[in-house]
DNA sequence: TGTACATCAGTGAACGCGCGTTCACTGATGTAC
DNA sequence: TGTACATCAGTGAACGCGCGTTCACTGATGTAC
């Protein structure tokens, strides 16, 4: 893929005292490297110094260490996951409820047909460090199990009626479209956001009563 | 992970004529050297070496090159895994219809979480070569789900109603399970199997009416 | 106002590693004469 | 029955590669005097 731009003249040195910007590059770069495709194995030092244009030593004033790097987009990433969920709620009128839920979902995969790489990433890294599997696993993740268990209590309160509580609705769907998302990672096909929305939807439908 | 037993006194040659014997080792090997756990980049063509007791050199008598012994891997584990299927659908009595659904996919599940590093490189690795991306994807994963669509199908001749068609029932139990499965990969935690299958049951009675 | 210097952002070159793959080989064994 | 030879299973050593990481460095710039 010999793609990149070719950065003719070297990058401008950062003024004095803004040495922390190059960190924000460094991501950013890191972002933009492998939005496209790839999984942790694609994530280099030394590609991501070639997308941003510097030297792989560089890298070690921001970052100690690789794993240190890939924290870092880790949770950049659940920021932009977060957001976007969080935008896509409120952007449905609040009377239609079940719609909020939908839109949530839809964000979710949207994010996730968007950023391969980055979904793929997060999904497989979501130990928080230091923290043994316990009873209730799920990590970074469960920010976002909650803000979907919000929405179907708000659908219950509204008086649609579940077939399972609020919270076990929220992880079925949850997991549903974890799975639908990782089978189109691994071969997408045609027409891939459609498609699963559809199903996603239907998921949906599903835990309805 | 020193643990291989050291393997003190030299591999004996196959006998003449024989030499295809070396194939089954190897891909035995394979199988040995990460169902523990690991993704395609943990399969490595010295690790396989090693695990076999053999030189690298001797791989390439039987697989051209890695993405050939990967293939060879694969589908093995298909083979594995729809036998594992078809025998769990066998042991349950013909009247039960919806325990072979069940079965079926505790079997999917068991096997999922047995060979973790082996299911990653199926689902990741399904595409039939050649094979262009079409409107029905799945490759190899096509006959499992058309064995759960039919167990769907005798659940209804046996009078259950389904909230769907059998073969959309059949894809919405599929990916679920393995949203669930992959999540458990990532993750794994106490009680694993138990809780999967749990869910996967919980799954599976929501697509009945 | 001029100059020495500390500080800071960032780098070039090298390290050791494990990888996939190649190639000329070794040595046992069955076969032809 | 004996021997030369072709065949076969399998190997050791080397190749070039990209990787993560380290370390002594460069050169611009703000600050102290």
């Amino acid at each position: 893929v010999p793609d990149e731009p070719e950065p003719a003249e070297r990058r401008a040195r950062n003024p004095r005292g803004q040495g922390e910007r190059l960190r924000t590059e460094i991501l950013a770069a890191a972002e933009r490297l492998f939005s496209e495709l790839g999984g942790e194995e694609a994530l280099t030092m030394r590609g991501v110094a070639r997308a941003a244009g510097i030297a792989p030593a560089s890298i070690y004033q921001h970052f100690a260490d690789k794993t240190a790097l890939v924290r870092g987009v880790i949770e950049h990433d659940y920021g932009r996951l977060s957001a976007a969920m969080r935008q896509a709620d409120e952007s449905v009128t609040a009377d239609d409820v079940v719609g909020r839920v939908k839109a949530q979902m839809h964000a979710y995969c949207t994010f996730a047909i968007d950023n391969p790489g980055h979904y793929r990433l997060m999904l497989s890294h979501r130990r928080t460090p230091g923290q043994e599997p316990g009873p209730r696993p799920g990590g970074p993740l469960l920010p976002i199990i909650d803000a979907v268990t919000a929405a179907f209590e708000r659908c219950e309160r509204a008086g649609e009626r579940l077939r399972m509580p609020s919270d076990r609705a929220a992880v079925m769907v949850f997991v549903g479209t974890h799975g639908r998302v990782a089978l189109y990672h691994a071969e997408p096909a045609g027409g891939a956001t459609d498609r699963v929305v559809a199903f996603v939807d239907e998921l949906i439908s599903l835990v309805f009563a």
